[in-house]
DNA sequence: CGCAACATGTAAGCGGTTACATGATTAC
DNA sequence: GTAATCATGTAACCGCTTACATGTTGCG
């Protein structure tokens, strides 16, 4: 039970991952909410509702400083930069030898009960999910991660499982619905009766 | 805004999949967080602290029936069985036609920071996850759904997800890995210098 | 004129996780 | 003896989502 070793940082949560995007120059919070959308929220999401409160809470825990950057004519920002407290709670963080890997997918809970819905219902569901998949596929083709800090080896790692994993989803999908459509022998042989 | 149209249930969310296995015939909040563990978790995880509220407030709002069992030796059981008003308000659940599917990995954004991390750390993070998913290979080679209301033909299409899946996730590390322990031309000269 | 982009935050709510509480029987 | 299986539940907590609140500039 060691525990909250450094503010409260022990695994990979939004506070880590904020903490880690400043390892790569300052940013605001508004910056990081673009990342998380462009890159990062595919595997990881973050609204506004859950950054803000992070870097409130990184800043009295002293992990990171910031600074009010007045503006003309837009909002003033507050540009976020990594403090060397910080930096050991990222080690911290990054040190979790079994980061978790979680799905939570509506969409196969669903699918699970195909003998319950209509063919018209199957279908529409797995076409919306196939044109999710190909935006996804279109968009990772458009930008390999500009925009964000992700030049790195880790970047090109993750934008390149995307790739794969959402090919192989694709794939699967068009392979195997017609198991779910396909009318069982036993509604074949009432139909007929 | 049509709301919640049939005490509550518009999505897929434990109530949702708890009436759905109650469709293939009567069962307790154990029996069903067996089938969790066995199958449905992988995709849509839920502990006893999940299960057992959902179905106190399905019985509560006329979804389900259940009755007490008294059994000797074993702890009483609720055995809970579907009514009519839980078959529509299943319905309307399987009905959205845009179902989530929602990743959230911690592994992903610790790999992220790969950079920032040892090759000793990396490899152990890799090799861990490698582990567990041959684990899960292995498990969903033995029982293909058993004890659980899957033999329909969503069931094999989701253990088909299952396995696909994870046998691209294997691939797609053991082809890459060496992209994240692989040194940066910036430290080998460093490292030169 | 209206909408998107810029920019930050709060508050309520919801749903899931974890820990706690209980207790008999069976198998090792 | 001690752990696992059977069996049900509550309560606290935690973290994310959503909605609300505010206000300017610039573009079409």
């Amino acid at each position: 039970m060691s525990g909250q070793q450094l503010a409260g940082i022990n695994l990979m949560d939004v506070k880590t991952v904020c903490l880690g995007m400043l390892t790569d120059g300052e940013a605001s919070g508004y910056d990081m909410k673009k990342c998380f959308e462009s890159s990062f929220g595919h595997f990881f999401p973050a609204g506004y509702g859950s950054i803000y409160p992070a870097l409130a809470t990184l800043a009295r825990n002293g992990l990171v400083e910031f600074e009010q950057v007045l503006q003309d004519g837009k909002p003033d920002r507050k540009v976020y930069n990594i403090t060397e407290k910080g930096r050991e709670a990222l080690m911290e963080g990054l040190a979790n030898a079994n980061p978790a890997h979680k799905l939570r997918s509506e969409f196969l809970a669903t699918l699970w009960f195909a003998h319950l819905m209509t063919a018209e219902q199957i279908d529409t569901v797995i076409d919306n999910k196939l044109a999710e998949i190909n935006e996804f596929l279109e968009m990772i083709e458009e930008f390999q991660s500009i925009e964000c800090p992700g030049t790195g080896q880790g970047a090109q790692f993750v934008a390149g499982y995307g790739k794969h994993m959402a090919s192989a989803f694709r794939n699967y999908i068009e392979e195997n619905r017609k198991l779910l459509t396909k009318p069982v022998l036993a509604d074949v042989k009432s139909a007929a009766g």
